[in-house]
DNA sequence: TTGAAAGCGCTAACAG
DNA sequence: CTGTTAGCGCTTTCAA
């Protein structure tokens, strides 16, 4: 049971394969309307439906864009996913994902092979920060490419890019904590040496420094807790009780201090202040309410897959957009003395 | 800048295109040392890379498989696709994602868009208990379907399917609730009409009706949480004050629950037991611990992509697989008493 | 071990 | 308004 060709349908319907595609296609040089109806009655009794193989081999086009993800595991990616898919579904393409799982060479492999399927256009979150060899000769093969949440370096030209505002979101959580009253700051994060977005969040921290009483940058790397634990203790002990505020990097590193907290039995906010870059569902249910900037990340996604169809009618030449989306304070208990 | 074809390679490579295409494919007839080299080196220099549709269209395999999901917003999803990408990508094929975002229509379409692109599997979790004309012409045509996480009533055959037993993690839930003292239940869910997981854990519900002083059955409609408290202040003002629990159907239920008990200051679990069927990542720090039964998403996404591949290379014939994972209880504050 | 040639299913000139 | 024809880039007999 082979599925019917247009040769079929036009056979059937006694027209030449030409006038099925027409019909199929709604060309300019309109059919009679006796032949549409007639074609249209076939390809129904049949349930024919087009080759996209055949059509794109003719045409050009896959009907495929690609969104190639460093980690799916982190919450934040399948809500940006979510604006990506349904934009490009709304556009009448279809989505390929790939899940790099943080690790740059299972990225470049997901990249080839997606493009090996001739997808129009990627959209990337890339796991590392520079322009490997693979994307590279993406974008010499001038494939449209948008960047979402990370810059890249060394690019020949800069990449389109949706990301948040890193730098403003980040001055809004000094301000939220300086005005609570917070005299010291913990700012905790990921290695930050491959993800752009890490970095910029870092360097904001440290350029905020001289607001703080003191200001200093913890770096977790396992799932231990005990080190930070320490880190929160020394600080703690300052002669003069300044109090500390804890400010997460994103809401993977809000989990994991949410966990340190807790099972060292630190209260927040009696304790210690706590708020986080990123507000995930639970924020406002967890120690009586987490502060949190929140991001827009449907709408990060649906930005970034609009930039991407913008390149693929008009071509790679426009030049490049950098959209940087601004965060949302939510004031919660978390940070109330 | 057009890509070259293996009509170039071969003419660079003083060979013919069978040739070329042989070397591709590391064929039988192997092909003498020299030439092997010869072609080599032109596909390295030119940057060749085969065409996806052509060989498509000739092979009849296109190397794409499809997930169509009900709900992309539902932490539970992304992390079944996790285990979906991560082994259709180890055997070489690349994944399709669908949102059909609770909506059937939405489903229909995007299963026919996928199917026109010709994928070579679909992992489908419905959202409607129905087989639907378009996913009948699926299975009619013989194109290797398997169901994850919900089951398709009326299908001719059953379907192949990967999901929670959800049977047996209700009788755990039960178990446990019963066993913690608590003697009246009120079980939380979103409406189960067309999720036949919901149907399934309310028929279980229902199956332990005896067991408990009082069972009531929750159905949420909107996010105002009014009238559950309601409900909650009328069991709770028992003559003989039994005590109570709220079992949550899954986690989006379950922060419902939460944001409702937390705006109405009811505590846990002092005041009442909370519990849940699938356990979030942030059900450890809520009320300090809800109870969950966390279900195995990431290997489920893990068998149900391979029992497609299983289908994909040994025919749809094989006798349909159902394969029921067992949830793993985590025992927390919230149903201490 | 290699090449010639046919054709997968479709579209797009070009005629008529 | 409609049909004929020539490929799109690849694989695969069949011959050499």
């Amino acid at each position: 049971m082979k599925r019917p060709t247009i040769a079929d349908v036009a056979r059937a319907a006694q027209v030449s394969p030409a006038s099925v595609s027409r019909f199929l296609n709604g060309v300019e040089g309109n059919l009679a309307p006796a032949t549409a109806d007639r074609i249209a009655r076939v390809i129904q009794d049949l349930g024919y439906r087009p080759n996209a193989w055949a059509r794109s081999l003719k045409t050009q086009r896959s009907g495929l864009v690609a969104a190639v993800v460093a980690d799916l595991s982190n919450a934040y990616v399948p809500a940006v996913l979510e604006g990506v898919e349904t934009t490009i579904n709304k556009a009448g393409l279809s989505l390929l994902v790939g899940n790099a799982r943080n690790d740059p060479r299972q990225e470049d492999r997901l990249i080839e092979r997606l493009i090996d399927q001739r997808v129009e256009g990627l959209l990337l979150q890339p796991c590392s920060i520079h322009v490997s060899p693979v994307l590279a000769s993406v974008l010499e093969q001038q494939i449209p490419v948008v960047l979402l949440d990370r810059i890249l370096e060394g690019a020949e030209s800069p990449l389109n890019l949706v990301a948040l505002d890193n730098a403003a979101a980040l001055q809004q959580a000094n301000d939220h904590l300086l005005g609570q009253g917070y005299r010291q700051l913990l700012y905790v994060t990921e290695p930050t040496r491959e993800a752009s977005s890490r970095r910029e969040r870092e360097a904001a921290v440290i350029e905020n420094r001289k607001r703080w009483y003191a200001a200093e940058i913890f770096t977790y790397r396992d799932k231990r807790s005990t080190s930070l634990v320490r880190k929160i203790m020394q600080m703690r002990s300052t002669a003069i009780e300044e109090p500390l505020a804890i400010l997460c990097s994103n809401s993977k590193t809000a989990l994991f201090v949410v966990r340190s907290l807790s099972e060292a039995g630190v209260q927040v906010p009696q304790d210690i202040g706590l708020m986080t870059i990123d507000d995930p569902e639970w924020a406002a249910y967890v120690f009586g309410g987490i502060t949190a900037i929140g991001q827009p990340t449907v709408e990060l996604g649906r930005q970034g897959a609009q930039s991407l169809l913008a390149q693929m009618s008009r071509g790679t030449e426009v030049r490049p957009r950098q959209v940087r989306l601004g965060g949302i304070l939510k004031a919660r208990q978390s940070t109330s003395r």
